[in-house]
DNA sequence: ACCGGGATGGCCT
DNA sequence: GGCCATCCCGGTT
């Protein structure tokens, strides 16, 4: 017997912890994302953490900004931002408020509403695939900067709802380097995941853009 | 698996 | 003014 998710929306204070520990506590959680077109539900299955303290990898190092205002705002939000000139990417603010931490969402299994989503991930070949990468899912659930600030505890049927989903054991979860962060080194194992989910999005190291010729 | 190209906003000098 | 970005895709090996 596998219980049924738990739909009841996840608080504030859920979200109001040290990053660390709300990160891996995602892993298993639904983000329903209600569209025009209808609801998607999205089972987190990679995340990565971001602190706003110490962090040269965060977008809150640098201080506040128009652009990563939201992460300095209270916890549960949303934080989204556009990057390499085509892609949205979206975070949930954790607390306390003003340190600025949030967790990227990485990857994700579509269980609901997977024909939305569709229509947004053309190039998708499998389901598996419309959620496999931060930009990807931003991209599948209709995600970019109009959204940035919105509520994630909210009631269903707004933008956003987090629901408390089923919480994976420790023994299911793993984590490493994060992906794709320049002057990190690989010193802050803070992407969690799955283990064997095949919704992970496969580890890259990063890599600076050799300029344009 | 491994490339290279695409595209524009944010932020520092 | 200029670099680089919490990346994806399609082609090739």
């Amino acid at each position: 017997m596998i219980a049924a998710p738990d739909r009841t929306p996840l608080t504030r204070e859920f979200f109001d912890r040290p990053v660390l520990e709300v990160a891996p506590d995602l892993l298993g959680r639904i983000l329903v994302r209600t569209t025009q077109e209808g609801p998607i539900e999205l089972r987190l299955t990679e995340v990565e953490a971001y602190d706003g303290q110490n962090d040269p990898g965060s977008h809150a190092y640098r201080g506040r900004t128009a652009r990563n205002d939201v992460m300095f705002g209270p916890p549960g939000h949303v934080y989204v931002y556009f990057t390499y000139g085509m892609w949205h990417c979206m975070n949930l603010v954790c607390g306390p408020e003003g340190r600025a931490s949030a967790v990227l969402l990485r990857a994700g299994e579509i269980t609901e509403g997977a024909e939305f989503a569709r229509k947004r991930r053309l190039s998708a070949q499998q389901d598996k695939e419309l959620a496999k990468g931060p930009a990807r899912l931003a991209t599948a659930l209709g995600v970019d900067r109009a959204l940035d600030g919105t509520d994630a505890c909210a009631p269903e049927g707004s933008p956003f709802t987090m629901l408390a989903g089923t919480p994976v054991g420790p023994d299911q979860v793993r984590n490493g380097p994060r992906t794709g962060v320049s002057g990190d080194g690989g010193v802050h194992p803070w992407r969690f995941w799955i283990v064997n989910d095949p919704t992970v999005s496969p580890y890259r190291a990063h890599t600076p853009r050799r300029r344009r010729t």
